[in-house]
DNA sequence: CTGTTAGCGCCTTCAT
DNA sequence: ATGAAGGCGCTAACAG
């Protein structure tokens, strides 16, 4: 016993292998590992002593080594912004599940928006060997931008991973990528028709930042809205803000100091627009007497708004069960470049739009 | 070439290895890994050649072959009931966070508050050597779950790893675990103290599960606060609902039926308190005017609801930053068997609290 | 400076 | 029914 586990079991700390397993019951490693995989036939007695001796040494299996072999546990991999947003951790929950039905483990990341860690990351992950990398949310769309990640997708594809972009929009045909979409122009014209039929004509676009693909994508169908009701549009209406509730208040406050030349508000989020409700409650302006509301996502805390806020559903939650469908379920020889997926987005109509109220 | 990568590159799909490099550079399989660790030295005209290659071939390497070397990324593994609850998020952000900052990656499991799927989670972590399993959120707390979990923290602490306690009970002084919990009694002794000094006296406290450890723990705090004010508990007033938001809202609408005997309540939740705060309103009861009404979590859309909830602000994200901290900390020989970590709990007033109002 | 050798833990032939 | 051998991709020792 001059080198290491001499004994009876493990005597070195650290994990139980197979050998360890195979000297204590008095075989050798593969007859172990036949014993595990149950898939050959193995002497009951010694298949009894192996079992013993698997469990007195509480033997796990070493992923990474089955991994090198081929057979390991596949993973998927998912980043995004942050965990804390809700419709983000919807998009998260559905791909867990899916993904777990399926018998794969999850890798999170958090690139808190900053295109160099979701750079990074993607790095990571691919060194993993995560069998599809799913990028969440909205990002700035530019060449840099799309240069690199067109250059991601094809080195991930060619080592048999995929490139899936959630909720984002596709890089180009040419490049090997699984988009989930929702119908994010569409939602946003629905609502503002909404706002429009109701008889508003002086609708203040709320929130975003136009640099990002969700907010322009947004921002056009409200743009689109205003041109089929033959309503010109209002640069002076198109309040840039973030897409998160404490600035929306703030901004929305600053806005109020100047004169209110606006009968309704689209929040481009459920977040900005429970900011934006605050502050015109904070002001006098009731809704939707004085001012109407509409959000968008359709997040479970927009329930709890006073009033209820009228939004876009967006199928968060489906939206991450697709992707990993879509990643996993191709065929792994054909190499359908391009996949893509469009889901619905539909209006949900609670109290927070009313006829607009003529002003002074 | 009769085996496989014959030529200048990779030939066969999959991932580029070392010898697909080293093959294209003409140099040796070491070599390659050299050029890329850095650590030793390289003729210059040798380096240029090889990392050209590792350029034109996309190189990336395995982490599987480097953990089974002993030295690959290391990575933390979380398992919690539902990435959707706000509080949930805020710890998952945390350990993000904190993991990110120690480059370490996240695993992640959702178990939708199954005992079974948890375990089966954590036999997964263990495979893949996670350095740290963190278990988030409340438990059904029974003898089952206390030994099985004793024997896994110490099968995960032989095997060097770490079984972490988020937000939950400790097991016992001899069991090899951290715990990093919050003071959840307190936090409930203190608001309903809150309550009881602003003249209540009929609370009724709602919702939770008894059975689960962090119900028991606020309605613990409830009970001492009744206590020390010298009011008798009346079991008639503590009524068990779920955690959720929507079947909160029924279950108050549900008691609302019977005749109002309270004139507070405490509900375990937040999320429990936007569902109580709708029933009450929507059956005419203003809040805080006709029933004050408390929280317990603080999670961001509490802000949100109307009146502002009063309630008691919880450490999430802190609480995971600290059980990753607290669990790569520790000196990896000397195995401190209980690691423990107690984080302070406040009420934070708002505007949902009020004198009580005489009744009929 | 560079190439050869060896071995991490596992599983899959192949040969007993 | 079982053991011996080989190799997945990588890196640390040891030659040269």
């Amino acid at each position: 016993m001059t080198t290491q586990n001499g004994g009876t079991g493990k005597a070195s700390p650290g994990r139980t292998t197979l050998k360890d397993v195979a000297h204590r019951a008095g075989v050798s490693v593969p007859t172990v590992s036949r014993v595990i995989a149950g898939n050959y036939p193995v002497a009951t007695a010694t298949k009894r002593r192996v079992e013993r001796a698997l469990r007195e040494l509480d033997y796990v299996a070493n992923t990474h080594a089955r991994a090198l072999r081929g057979q390991g546990t596949k993973t998927v991999a998912f980043i995004l912004n942050d965990v804390r947003g809700p419709s983000f951790a919807e998009v998260a929950h559905g791909i867990q599940e899916e993904a777990t039905r399926r018998g794969r483990l999850c890798l999170v990341f958090v690139s808190g928006g900053d295109p160099r860690r979701e750079l990074e990351a993607v790095g990571l992950m691919r060194q993993q060997g995560a069998e599809a990398v799913i990028l969440i949310g909205s990002v700035h769309d530019d060449e840099v931008y799309r240069s690199r990640m067109a250059a991601i997708a094809t080195s991930l594809d060619q080592s048999g991973s995929r490139l899936v972009l959630c909720g984002r929009p596709p890089l180009g045909d040419a490049v090997p990528t699984t988009v989930v979409e929702y119908d994010n122009e569409g939602g946003a014209h629905a609502i503002t028709s909404r706002l429009l039929a109701a008889g508003h004509r002086r609708v203040l676009c709320f929130g975003g930042d136009a640099a990002l693909t969700t907010s322009a994508e947004r921002l056009a169908g409200y743009r689109r809205a205003l041109a089929d009701f033959g309503v010109a549009f209002d640069p002076g209406l198109v309040e840039k803000a973030t897409f998160e509730r404490g600035e929306a208040y703030l901004a929305m406050r600053q806005r109020l100091t100047r004169p209110v030349d606006f009968t309704a508000v689209f929040a481009l989020t459920d977040a900005v627009a429970a900011g934006v409700l605050r502050a015109l409650t904070e002001h006098g302006l009731g809704v939707p007497e004085d001012i109407s509301l509409a959000g968008y996502d359709d997040v479970p805390p927009a329930t709890d708004l006073r009033p209820r806020l009228t939004t876009v559903h967006v199928p968060y939650e489906e939206l991450g069960r697709t992707a990993v469908r879509l990643a996993l379920d191709r065929s792994p020889g054909a190499d359908g470049p391009d996949q893509h997926a469009l889901l619905g987005t539909h209006v949900v109509v609670r109290d927070s739009i009313g006829p607009p109220r003529h002003r002074a």
